[in-house]
DNA sequence: CCGGTTCCAGTTTTACATCA
DNA sequence: TTGATGTAAAACTGGAACCG
């Protein structure tokens, strides 16, 4: 578990919150004379006596999560002063504010969660797209080079027939000098087939997960 | 070490909305 | 209208961390 980011605030938060605390005081009145624990009966009957209305209410009111929402905003952290200056203001228990702070902060970490999935998974998408199109243009490109090779060889063919002389040697030898950069430009060194062979494979997996996920 | 307090993650309970 | 079902919010539980 990581409490890290409120080391700090829990450095001071018990000089803060006294062992007498409103709610502690609450719990001993109604009778729990040891650990205060609040486990509820399975049906909220609203207190001993099973009545108010007021005490079966359990919703908060627009008013209420208005305000504690501002407050919110604000900091998401709540200190014994302001959560019991709160409690006052809204009439409610300073345990209920608590707890209405911790599940907001539980919702707000999910959001954040969920947006940070959001864009990763586009990030990703757009990712699978690029690889994609660079792929396909490696193929394009592995074409061109095919042609190449086919025009050149070609053209050294038609050459054997012509008398030699010292400008078709020199070219043979420039072609020779310059194929292995060529081709290592295009990875053909240290690269097996399956990158210029799989990727319509690749590509075809890739659309079909952005279908399948968008 | 202990008791008291906070926090969080996970769970349960409740209120309310929707639908057949 | 009503009961089943889903969902969000309120409340709870238990464990870890910290402090005096």
């Amino acid at each position: 578990m990581n409490h890290r980011p409120f080391q700090d605030n829990m450095m001071f938060i018990p000089q803060l919150y006294p062992a007498d605390a409103p709610y502690t005081q609450i719990i001993a009145q109604q009778g729990e004379s040891k650990k205060p624990k609040r486990r509820r009966s399975k049906k909220n009957k609203g207190g001993e006596n099973g009545a108010s209305e007021a005490n079966r209410k359990r919703k908060l009111s627009a008013e209420q999560v208005n305000l504690l929402e501002q407050n919110f905003g604000n900091e998401h952290k709540l200190e014994s002063e302001r959560k019991d200056r709160l409690a006052l203001e809204l009439g409610l228990d300073p345990r209920q504010v608590a707890v209405w702070f911790q599940n907001r902060r539980a919702r707000w970490k999910n959001k954040k969660l969920e947006e940070e999935y959001s864009n990763l998974k586009k990030s990703h998408e757009a990712n699978l797209l690029e690889k994609c199109r660079l792929e396909t243009e490696v193929l394009k490109l592995k074409d061109q080079l095919s042609e190449a090779e086919k025009e050149i060889q070609r053209l050294l063919e038609s050459g054997d027939r012509v008398p030699s002389n010292s400008s078709s040697s020199s070219q043979s030898q420039s072609m020779e000098a310059v194929d292995p950069p060529f081709f290592g430009v295009f990875g053909v060194d240290g690269y097996d087939d399956d990158v210029f062979y799989g990727p319509e494979t690749h590509c075809m997996n890739a659309l079909e997960w952005i279908n399948l996920y968008m």
